[in-house]
RNA sequence: GGAGAGUUGUCUGAGUGGUUGAAAGUGCAGCACUCGAAAUGCUGUUAACGUAAUCGUUACCAGGGUUCGAAUCCCUGACUCUCCGCCA
C-alpha cells in the first residue's frame, strides 16, 4: 500500500510501476484515487469548519446556562442542531468516499526495486545464483512418499479417516527428522543473533484483515466456528501483527525474530492437494524470521536474510538455487522477493522450499507500525523469509540423503536432534 | 464459565456533563546558577490530518447511544487485575 501523498506527487512514476507489473487494467486507478483524496480534503475542511463553529456554539452555550440566560441559550441550540444534521450527511459521505479510497489504494501494487527484473510472469522469473552440485545419482531416487513408506513414516490413509486430504501422520524416525530438521533451523537462527519466539496459533479477524487481502484470506485461512478467531498460514501473520498499531522505539531496532509455528492452508483453488505425497498440504510446520528495520537498512537485510536460508539448506549439503520474482509475479505489497528452491534428484529441478521478501513500508503503513527517532515518528520496513518449512523440507531432506541401498543418511548437524543417530535403515518388507 | 474492580499523556496518577488536550508528580529537552557536575530555579514537552503561517479538526481501550455540549451518563465488545470453578 502506497502512501496516498506519494501517488499525488508521483503519479506517473506510479503508473510506470504499474505497466512494469503488466497490470495495465489498474492504470485508471491512480488518477482515480487522486481525484478521490482531493474530494476527500475538500469534504473533510467543510466538516471541519461546521464542527468548529459547532464546538464555538456549544462553548457560548456552556457559559450562557452559568449565567442563568437559559432563554438566550435556547436560540443557539437550534443552529447546533441544524448543524448535525449537516454533519450527518457529509460524514457519511466522506466515510463513504473514504472507503473507496482505501480499497483502490490497496489494490495499487507497491513500487518495485529498480533491481527487479521485468517479467509477465513466474515463468520469467530468474534464477540468481546456484549454491551446491545440483548431482544426478546414478540410481533412480524414489518419489518422497516411497521413501516415507520404506521407513513406515508416512500413514495419509488414516489421516484421510481422521481429517480428509491434505493431512497427515508422520511416523517414527521420519517424524523425528522432521522435528530435528526444525529444531535445528531454530538453532541455526538463534547463532544468527534472531530472538525465537512461539507465537499465537490463532489471530483475530482485524489482524488476518491486516496482513492480507480478502481473496488471499477466502483461499488460505481456516475460520474457528463461532469465534473470532483463524488459524494462522504462517507466523509471519501473528508475528507481524504483534506490532500492530504500535510505536517500536527505535533504539530498538532491528527487530530480528525467528518464530515456530503449525502453518494452516486451506490451499483453495491453485494445484489443489497432491493424492499420495506430502509437497502441498492443509497443515504443516515452519521457522520463519522476521525482521523489522529502519527503512535505510531493508535492503542489507533482504540479502542477509535469503543468504541465511541458503546457508542452512547448504549446512545439510542440499543444493539450492535463488530465484528472483519478476515484475509480473511479485505479489502487490512487496518490494522485491525471491524464492529459495531446493534441488530435487528425483525430478532434477529445483523446486520451492521458501520465500524471502522485503515489503518496504508498505505493510507497516497498512497496520501502523511506526518507530520514533531523532527525525520524528515514520514507518518501519518489514522482511519475512522462511527458514525451513516441513514437509517440504523434509522431501529435499530425503531426496538428497536417500542411498541406493534405501538407507538415508543423517548428516551430522542433525544427530544430535535425532538422539546420535547416524543412518535410518529401510524397514523389513 | 461465575462474581467484582479497572483501562486517561513516557510512566505514576487526578478528573462535580460546559476554555480539560486534560491537575499533580515523574521522565525528556532547553536555559540559568557552576571551573564542571549534582542539587536548585525557570521554560518547554501527546499524536494524526489539513494549512505558507496563525490556526482548525480529530483522538482519554474500541464501537454505538443520550445531549446544544461527553474523558465524565447509558449499551455492547476487547483487554488487565482479584476471587471462585474447570483444566495440560
Amino acid at each position: 500500500m502506497l502512501d496516498i501523498k506519494f501517488v499525488k506527487e508521483n503519479k506517473e512514476l506510479v503508473k510506470e510501476n504499474i505497466k512494469k507489473k503488466f497490470q495495465d487494467q489498474k492504470l485508471p486507478l491512480v488518477d482515480e484515487v487522486v481525484e478521490l483524496y482531493d474530494k476527500v480534503c475538500s469534504l473533510k475542511l467543510e466538516g471541519d469548519n461546521l464542527r468548529n463553529e459547532k464546538n464555538n456554539i456549544s462553548n457560548q452555550i456552556g457559559s450562557m446556562m452559568r449565567e442563568g440566560k437559559k432563554e438566550e441559550a435556547e436560540k443557539f441550540k437550534q443552529r447546533v442542531i441544524e448543524i448535525n444534521e449537516k454533519l450527518v450527511t457529509l460524514e457519511k459521505q466522506e466515510a463513504e468516499l473514504n472507503a473507496i479510497l482505501k480499497a483502490k489504494m490497496m489494490i495499487i501494487p507497491n513500487m518495485i526495486d529498480d533491481s527487479v527484473p521485468i517479467g509477465r510472469d513466474d515463468t520469467e522469473n530468474v534464477e540468481i545464483e546456484k549454491f551446491g552440485e545440483p548431482v544426478v545419482p546414478n540410481f533412480e531416487v524414489p518419489y518422497h512418499a516411497d521413501i516415507l513408506a520404506s521407513i513406515n513414516g508416512l500413514d495419509k490413509e488414516s489421516a484421510g479417516r481422521t481429517s480428509g486430504n491434505g493431512f497427515y501422520y508422520l511416523i517414527g524416525d521420519a517424524a523425528r527428522i522432521h522435528s530435528a530438521m526444525i529444531s535445528y533451523a531454530r538453532d541455526f537462527m538463534i547463532d544468527k543473533g534472531f530472538t525465537y519466539c512461539i507465537p499465537p496459533f490463532m489471530i483475530r479477524s482485524d489482524v488476518v484483515n491486516g496482513v492480507m487481502s480478502f481473496e488471499e484470506m477466502d483461499a488460505m485461512m481456516y475460520k474457528i466456528e463461532g469465534e473470532d478467531l483463524f488459524l494462522i498460514g504462517t507466523s509471519e501473520h501473528s508475528m507481524i501483527g504483534k506490532f500492530k498499531g504500535q510505536i517500536v522505539d527505535e533504539t530498538s531496532l532491528p527487530i530480528t525474530l525467528t518464530s515456530y509455528s503449525p502453518c494452516f492452508r486451506k490451499e483453495v483453488g491453485a494445484h489443489g492437494i497432491e493424492e499420495r505425497g506430502v509437497y502441498r498440504v492443509h497443515q504443516f510446520e515452519k521457522q520463519e524470521m522476521v525482521v523489522l528495520c529502519k527503512p535505510e537498512e531493508s535492503m542489507d537485510w533482504y540479502h542477509k536474510m535469503w543468504s541465511y536460508t541458503v546457508e542452512f539448506f547448504r549446512s545439510l549439503d542440499i543444493p539450492v538455487r535463488t530465484l528472483e520474482c519478476c515484475s509480473g509475479d511479485l505479489a502487490d505489497l512487496k518490494v522485491k522477493s525471491c524464492d529459495i528452491e531446493a534441488w530435487s534428484p528425483r525430478q532434477q529441478k529445483y523446486f520451492e522450499v521458501g520465500s524471502c521478501s522485503t515489503l518496504g513500508d508498505a505493510q507497516a503503513r497498512r497496520l501502523g507500525i511506526r518507530t520514533k527517532g531523532e527525525h520524528g515518528t515514520y514507518l518501519v520496513h518489514t522482511l519475512n523469509n522462511t527458514v525451513l518449512a516441513s514437509p517440504r523440507g523434509l522431501i529435499a531432506f530425503l531426496e538428497n540423503n536417500v542411498q541406493e541401498d534405501g538407507s538415508i543418511l543423517i548428516p551430522k548437524v542433525l544427530q544430535p536432534y535425532m538422539g546420535g543417530k547416524e543412518v535410518i535403515e529401510p524397514a523389513m518388507q
